[in-house]
DNA sequence: ATGCCTCAGCTCCTGAGA
């Protein structure tokens, strides 16, 4: 019998969205994703526990949730319209009392939707936990692209990768999300074998993800690009885009932080 | 600037975020 190969015309979009509440923010997580009907989509920072979680509105949006909540802090979900399989939260491996990871299969993509910590100052005990968290994260990731070579690796990263990522570079150097030693972690995360997708493409100066609710931070656009897409290599030739959709740091009452979008073939 | 916003919660102040 004659196996003929199925035409594949499928695009997959995945996002990634830290929404600082995801009490607050639902109502436009659900406008969003009806103007942006992404394939998967991650978030971060729900600051609630998963009785709260708000699995009947996203069902009727036609996603379904794998959720891992907390109290007040942290917190992660993937939200995607086939259902993901093989769901593992946090970095097994790395003891932690956060939620901060949530992984699963959808349409045969490894998905790990992860929100770093954000390690407040160098020096602090905040920054140490970042530094044995990203290894951790490393350690656990080098295993994972084993088991599946076609991964996205998508979160709040609180890290920026060089000068293009911070609106005043000079006066921003070697501060939190911008050390050396955050971006030592950051490149070795890279040379597990991933991409950052949004520099494969020219993209306009000055892009970021999070501006600061202080002193008019998005209005000046002074911001950091701090939330990531990476792909994994057997994925990297699949990348037909990646952009930052600044749109919904316009809402009445917005994240700090917008989606980042990728767009595989 | 120990500041500026925003959010959750042991809620009318504090801790944390970035």
């Amino acid at each position: 019998m004659t196996t003929s190969l199925i035409c594949r015309n499928f695009r997959m979009k995945l996002a990634t969205w830290n929404v600082n509440s995801l009490t607050v923010r639902l109502p436009q997580v659900l406008d969003w994703l009806a103007a942006n009907p992404v394939d998967v989509l991650a978030l971060q920072e729900l600051k609630l526990t998963d009785d709260k979680f708000p699995f009947e509105a996203l069902a009727q949006a036609g996603y379904s949730a794998q959720c891992f909540g907390q109290k007040t802090y942290n917190g992660v979900a993937l939200l995607s319209r086939t259902p993901a399989t093989d769901v593992v939260r946090n970095i097994p491996g790395f003891d932690d009392e956060m939620a901060r990871v949530i992984t699963g299969t959808v349409d045969g993509v490894r998905v790990v939707g992860a929100y770093f910590p954000n390690g407040q100052e160098p020096g602090s005990d905040k920054f140490d936990y970042k530094m044995n968290w990203l290894k951790g994260l490393r350690l656990w990731l080098r295993d994972e692209l084993i088991k599946h070579p076609k991964l996205v690796l998508m979160g709040d990263y609180n890290i920026t990768f060089d000068e293009a990522d911070m609106w005043d570079p000079v006066g921003l150097a070697d501060t939190i999300h911008c050390t050396e030693e955050e971006r030592y972690h950051l490149r070795a995360l890279i040379a597990l074998g991933f991409t950052d997708s949004f520099r494969m493409f020219t993209q306009p100066a000055k892009s970021f993800s999070w501006w600061d609710y202080r002193d008019g931070g998005f209005r000046r656009n002074r911001g950091l690009r701090i939330d990531h897409v990476l792909v994994s290599d057997a994925l990297k030739a699949q990348v037909l885009s990646c952009h930052i959709d600044k749109t919904p740091r316009n809402n009445e009452r917005p994240s700090d932080h917008v989606p980042v979008v990728l767009t595989l073939r």
